[in-house]
DNA sequence: CGGGGACTTGATAGTTTTCAATTCAAGTGG
DNA sequence: CCACTTGAATTGAAAACTATCAAGTCCCCG
């Protein structure tokens, strides 16, 4: 111990202890050695509800982790229809590796603290480390999962079902820590539910409100809701 | 070149000298060794139009190669609703890496030949070859890509939209070997295509008899589509 | 040539959108 | 502290789109 500075023996960057995002994040395949030089180009940003990441057809320079808060990715059409087509929570990985150009827009739907490397770097060590390509492999088949059983419910649900699907999916996400959260703020807006379950923000209000008369959910002021049973919202999503 | 056998110089297997999935396929990316190794253990197998390849919620005991014909990717309801989240070409690689059971179904949607391989073999050579495993990597993320704008398609587009976009996805997909072709078989019956589209097999008839008598498509023998003019069927498909 | 599945077409019903008005909550400034 | 403004959300009525139900037609195949 006496002074020696063998690498091995390096300590991991007093932020990234501390990170939210070294606990089933990327980085914990990281040695430490690779954590402190990534760490060295790493910049830790807050952002507000709202701001935009990265905008939709932008050279990608930088992927992110989400720190805490929700981001929605979404997709615009020439007309101005819109799409949100994946929420990420912490301690997700943002970005698309091996592309140029950003074929959506990531927006911070919620507060949001990221913490940001340049492309260069992460380029790098996914070349350098397999295990940490196979960590960001395994998070793109999570995303592809996803992915496909919101095309389920895009296409196949009833207005209803894709209501209690939304309210469902946040339940289950929201908190990193729960397996289903009884009580949640709602990270989105009326007119971000309507964008992500392709219905408009008149059709997402009266669903919510029968979902409210029906006892499925008790709303408070707009953005707070309660489930008492979770299995009633369940079948009411026609989860299986 | 007399008679001397070092490994350097094996060959390739015969069958995969010829096969379609070696170019651009994620064999590509395998060693005349590996090859061999994989070769030894996978089978090439003929598949009719209708057959289940793999079921929802069964083990996942192969993945394969598809040499020819369409496979299509879909998930069922409880009640029996049913949406088909993906299809997949030649050389597309078949099978959910590092998941036990299948959280989908793959039903060949024409006769199609495939190249299944046990998974542990598969596996194995992942956790060996980073070049294979980054290779894999590439097509979960043209998966990824390809799903969200479906997302798009599903959620925000009109039965006339989504149609032309059905189409103008098979004549981007159906030949390798061209970037837009200007005829081509229906790889997918008036259900699927409905299934697909998160429609009924009525809308989308009408909507393909809107197209023809606007002069977007030719439909002969119901089952065959020359498109005149691939701007117009963009445009009727709401691509930017 | 007949049977049967796949596809089309028509009429009607149902769901979701659109348009419009209203309520609500939270700030802002007098 | 109370109007007033503002943006978000709810509610209502009418319109539009897509689904459903019900015949037909076409085409492949024996």
């Amino acid at each position: 111990m006496q002074g020696k500075r063998m690498n091995a023996e390096a300590e991991a960057p007093q932020v990234c202890k501390a990170c939210e995002a070294r606990h089933g994040g990327v980085c914990s395949t990281l040695s430490v050695l690779q954590l402190i030089e990534l760490n060295r180009h790493s910049t830790r940003r807050r952002v507000g509800a709202g701001d935009e990441v990265i905008g939709q057809g932008e050279q990608i320079s930088t992927y992110s982790n989400i720190l805490n808060g929700v981001v929605k990715l979404s997709k615009m059409m020439a007309d101005g229809r819109q799409q949100i087509v994946g929420l990420q929570f912490a301690p997700d990985f943002m970005g698309r590796p091996f592309l140029k150009e950003s074929s959506l827009t990531a927006e911070a739907a919620t507060d949001a603290e990221i913490c940001a490397f340049p492309r260069a770097v992460i380029d790098r060590i996914v070349n350098e480390s397999p295990d940490f390509e196979h960590k960001l492999h395994t998070q793109s088949l999570k995303e592809l999962d996803e992915a496909r059983d919101w095309m389920l419910t895009l296409g196949r649900k009833t207005a209803q079902e894709k209501v209690a699907s939304f309210l469902y999916l946040i339940a289950t996400h929201i908190n990193p820590m729960e397996k289903f959260s009884k009580s949640f703020d709602l990270p989105l807006s009326r007119a971000d539910i309507a964008d992500f379950l392709g219905l408009t923000i008149e059709t997402v209000s009266r669903q919510m409100t029968k979902l409210r008369k029906d006892g499925v959910i008790v709303i408070e002021n707009n953005r707070h809701v309660t489930v008492p049973d979770a299995h009633r919202l369940k079948d009411a999503a026609g989860v299986d």
